[in-house]
DNA sequence: TGGGGTTAT
DNA sequence: ATAACCC
């Protein structure tokens, strides 16, 4: 096996930074699964995931809802749930009404503002880069830590104070991974377990997923990852959505994107960095096919880039024509139409920088150089004055 | 089915 | 710009 993997378990009630801390700690002490035997490509890595991270958030904001049944709701749905409702027969993404039908006594908490969860994640992901700056995001509540480097070097100093190999406990993490679409293709051909995709014929499947994904969720079936844990960093983009029963004018689409838009300007305010890229994102009403989505996007001008987190210039007004323009590209509005999603992104984020031209920074200057992978911590910026 | 995210094409 | 994937 090349790669072992460690899922802590989390304990119920607990602050989620203690759970996060204490798996560390555990993996630390050295249960976390390691291969000493110098097969170089064997890799140390611990999956954090924590459980019904929204429902713990409001426990920790509201200690008055520990030990009841709660719900964390988004429009109709229970998206999730704590463990007492669990056990009163709530499920993950359960409409608000079975959900109450199941448990009446069911307490709910609107959860479509996503602000606290998003910064207690982060808090989180913050708290895992202490002990290995590679960790990857997935989501707001899942993180990969990769410690090998950690582990070699507390094998290398175990090693020197005692004899004895380190007995490994750990399991190996399970992959059981297939999305809808892959799911559907491989049912047609005959593929529904883990067992008839390890048997399959490699050839075939490669002609019939192409050699990329044919290749990977195949060496999956034996639980076999060697893709890397790839640092996260800061998110690469940012975005708002409101999903609703029905908007069918102009006037109502502009106070709705005004609103994304202005929670957006918040946030990337915060950040420091400026986007560069604007993207509208509408769902049309249908009845079937309500996956789909439609989007236009264009670069922002460099002059509404300047005034924004400068706060007393109006970015608003210029953005927000922005956004209307790709709203009726995209929508005929002399005719009738029925929306049930506007979203929101501003993503292409960019550091600012002091670099001038020709000076070593400027080379040394991940936004300026030709990938822009947008440097986190390994550059810290300083003093922004600005020519971008 | 929500309100987010990412990468590949 | 979309599609597919993840939570």
């Amino acid at each position: 096996m090349e790669q072992l993997g460690v899922e802590p378990e989390e304990e119920a009630g607990r602050d989620e930074e203690e759970d996060a801390a204490q798996a560390m700690e555990r993996a630390e002490a050295g249960e976390a699964g390691v291969v000493p035997e110098g097969s170089s490509s064997s890799r140390v890595i611990v999956h954090v995931d924590l459980d019904c991270f929204y429902a713990q958030v409001e426990m920790i904001s509201n200690p008055e809802l520990k030990g009841k049944p709660l719900g964390v709701q988004q429009k109709y749905l229970v998206v999730t749930c704590n463990y007492e409702a669990r056990k009163l027969g709530v499920k993950k993404l359960m409409n608000v009404r079975d959900a109450k039908e199941k448990c009446p006594q069911l307490v709910l908490v609107n959860g479509e503002d996503l602000t606290r969860y998003r910064e207690m994640s982060y808090k989180v992901t913050e708290l895992l880069e202490e002990f290995s700056p590679i960790v990857e995001r997935l989501g707001f509540d899942e993180n990969f830590v990769d410690l090998t480097e950690m582990v070699e070097k507390r094998l290398q100093q175990h090693q020197s104070d005692e004899l004895s190999a380190l007995t490994v406990s750990g399991h190996v993490y399970n992959n059981q991974c297939i999305g809808y679409k892959t799911a559907k293709r491989l049912e047609a051909l005959g593929i529904s377990s883990v067992h008839d995709l390890q048997t399959f014929s490699p050839k075939i499947l490669e002609k019939e997923l192409g050699i990329s994904v044919a290749q990977r969720i195949q060496k999956l079936s034996f639980g076999e990852d060697t893709s890397p844990v790839t640092p996260s960093g800061p998110p690469q983009s940012f975005s708002e959505e409101d999903s609703f029963k029905k908007c069918s004018s102009e006037v109502e689409a502009k106070n709705k994107i005004e609103e994304l838009l202005a929670s957006l300007l918040n946030r990337v305010c915060q950040d420091g960095r400026k986007p560069h890229t604007i993207r509208l994102t509408i769902r049309r009403y249908s009845s079937e096919n309500h996956c789909s989505r439609e989007s236009r996007q264009c670069p922002i001008p460099s002059h509404v880039i300047q005034k924004l987190g400068t706060g007393n210039c109006d970015v608003m007004t210029p953005m927000v024509d922005i956004l209307m323009k790709l709203f009726r590209n995209m929508v005929n509005v002399k005719m009738p139409f029925h929306l049930t999603l506007l979203s929101v992104c501003l993503c292409n984020l960019k550091v600012l920088n002091t670099a001038k031209k020709g000076t070593i920074d400027y080379y040394l200057t991940p936004s300026l150089s030709t990938t822009s992978r947008s440097g986190k911590r390994s550059f810290k910026m300083k003093d922004s004055h600005m020519e971008d």
